[in-house]
DNA sequence: GGCGTAATAT
DNA sequence: GATATTACGC
């Protein structure tokens, strides 16, 4: 690595770290002003913001304006481990996080959520001294990736395709014993494994071509991905599909039955008996939601998200360099440190519920067998159709955010009294003002590479007075970024296109109440009931989580996933529906939304 | 040829 | 059972 690499090649790389850029984020004016002041001690290039949405809009405006983020714990605005999620994933720029609770759990998920360092506040100057290496660390690091990719080559080999090539070299080996004419099983072209990276860039592609305009082919042209041809591309496509359908209908159905400010309907709801299966639905399966979505809906969306929904077929932030890509047949995990970085688009679990585990990767392409260690090991991570396994986030949702502030001033208990809790709540007049009154102007790279639909951004689309029908102000103004952007999104996706009648127009229909459905199943997991709903399970899984991660939520984490997007965010959701736990946020951040109940009146099925 | 869908193979 | 691949009609 050269000096001139640290910093793209600035003049100023011979003092470094003097004049080192650190973006400071903290909603106390105070800890602020010390802080500055310290990093100003050092000599590094401060810029102050006591808004986490803010200093992420100042990353997103400039990635490279940046060397390293320093920010607070707990703000109103935006959870800093939100803010460390989303930094990790759109700008891996080092993020180091400041609390003034060192509690060694909360430095632990700092950490595993990829904070590349922890400091209890009070902070003093020799830590702010040594801060500077985390930026030359994670420059060494990123190149040395950048190494090992270049050097992987082939669609096959490595771990992702162990099991496969064993299998295969199994069958190779029975073959020879007896069977010898399977030349054409030996020419047959090998599956190809949705690695996450391999998923990042196709709906990076996807995102940057605009849904409408993301077929197989231009999709493959911007993945640039040796080895990897249209067909796996549509492949892969229609699985996709298949998933953004389900997962607006899954909202949708939420509205339908449950869109109102009547919390309690929501109690009174048995589970969900977890799959929408879209396949079986039929043309004439009219979801009985259709009165939650006028036609003029979409419209409102648009006009209040102008800018937000521009998003959708804005260029990535961070998209490529076009360089090629290989397809990557080497292990994915090589050592828990790396976990961090290579799987920022992971969902990072708490360490105690954390199960490393060292057997090799399979196929990184399967949201539906995933467990918590295969998650952090990386395998199985990007299958859409099974959205809602329970198991998939189970026992790692454990952080505030946003939304659990709103919650908790909508008159809905938390079962926290931690002083987490209790700042948040002391803080969201203030976010609601922000919010309702005066929505910050929804970013136009909200959609970098990595399916960035954030949260926290959308949060700031704008949509919320115009979206909601039903659910309550507080949890709209959150909901409706996030989840509207995916509904214009499936919208957008679906209803242009030729198609039969039932092929391409039920999303539209499914899609337009998600966010409704989103918003008003947050107040509606924690109206009227301190405690956890006891739902059965039709999978008979994660009920016995329900009180560990109630009593986690003071954590006040905000879960760092590398997805943060449709991918990442209604898996989550859908999760819940199973799941029941009335946690208010997830693995996913924000995939608290979803009712956990059983929608009735889902003939569609 | 390319796309989307459905059938089929794994 | 779920996924990727393949077939097929548009």
């Amino acid at each position: 690595m050269t000096v001139e690499e640290i910093r793209g090649g600035d003049n100023e790389i011979d003092r470094f770290p003097i004049g080192m850029r650190v973006l400071a984020v903290d909603d106390n004016p105070t800890c602020l002003k010390l802080l500055d002041g310290l990093l100003r001690k050092c000599q590094y290039q401060v810029t102050t913001t006591n808004q986490a949405i803010k200093a992420l809009n100042m990353l997103r405006e400039n990635r490279n304006r940046f060397d390293l983020v320093i920010s607070d714990v707990y703000m109103p605005d935006m959870d800093g481990f939100k803010l460390l999620e989303l930094v990790g994933l759109e700008m891996d720029l080092p993020v180091i996080m400041l609390s003034g609770n060192g509690d060694r759990n909360l430095v632990m998920k700092g950490i595993t959520h990829g904070a590349c360092d922890y400091l209890v506040k009070p902070v003093r100057l020799e830590e702010i001294r040594n801060i500077w290496q985390h930026v030359i660390r994670r420059k060494v690091e990123s190149k040395s990736k950048n190494n090992r990719e270049k050097s992987d080559q082939g669609i096959e080999g490595g771990d992702q395709n162990e099991k496969l090539n064993r299998k295969r070299k199994d069958e190779d080996e029975e073959e020879e014993n007896g069977n010898e004419s399977d030349d054409p099983t030996a020419k047959k072209k090998p599956r190809v494994v949705w690695s996450i990276d391999l998923h990042r860039k196709f709906v990076a592609a996807i995102n940057q071509l605009g849904i409408e305009k993301a077929v197989p082919k231009r999709i493959l042209d911007l993945m640039n991905v040796d080895g990897l041809t249209r067909e796996n591309v549509a492949s892969h496509l229609q699985k996709y599909r298949l998933y953004l359908k389900r997962i607006s209908h899954q909202a949708n159905m939420v509205v339908a039955f449950g869109g109102n400010n009547d919390a309690s309907s929501y109690m009174r709801m048995s589970p969900l008996d977890g799959l929408a299966d879209f396949r079986t639905l039929s043309c004439s399966g009219r979801l009985p939601n259709a009165t939650y979505a006028p036609a003029g809906m979409l419209g409102r969306l648009n006009s209040a998200t102008g800018v937000a929904l521009h998003s959708l077929t804005a260029p990535p932030l961070v998209q490529p360099n076009h360089t090629q890509t290989k397809l990557q047949p080497g292990p994915v995990v090589s050592s828990n440190h790396q976990n961090m970085n290579l799987f920022q688009g992971i969902p990072p679990f708490e360490l105690d519920q954390l199960q490393y585990s060292n057997k090799p990767n399979t196929h990184l392409t399967d949201y539906n067998s995933i467990e918590e260690s295969q998650i952090f090991t990386g395998t199985n991570l990007a299958d859409f159709n099974s959205i809602n396994e329970p198991r998939m986030f189970r026992g790692s949702s454990t952080f505030t955010d946003p939304i659990s502030v709103l919650a908790s001033q909508a008159g809905v208990k938390l079962t926290s009294t931690g002083t987490e809790s209790l700042n948040l709540l002391s803080t969201t007049s203030g976010f609601l003002d922000q919010n309702g009154n005066q929505p910050p102007s929804f970013p136009s790279n909200l959609l970098p590479v990595g399916e960035s639909y954030s949260y926290p951004a959308a949060v700031n689309g704008g949509f919320s007075s115009n979206i909601t029908t039903t659910a309550a102000v507080p949890v709209e103004a959150h909901g409706g970024g996030l989840v509207g952007h995916i509904v214009q999104n499936v919208n957008q996706s679906l209803s242009n296109q030729k198609g039969g009648p039932c092929s391409k127009q039920d999303y539209s229909q499914y899609s337009q109440n998600a966010f409704t459905t989103l918003a008003s199943s947050a107040l509606a997991d924690y109206g009227g009931s301190s405690g956890p709903v006891s739902h059965s399970r039709p999978n008979g899984v994660g009920s016995t989580l329900v009180q560990t991660e109630h009593t986690k939520l003071q954590s006040g984490f905000v879960s760092s996933n590398g997805y943060g997007s449709l991918d990442d965010i209604i898996p989550g959701m859908l999760k819940r529906e199973q799941n029941t736990t009335m946690q208010m946020n997830g693995e996913f951040g924000y995939d608290a939304y979803m009712v956990p109940g059983r929608v009735y009146g889902d003939e569609s099925k």
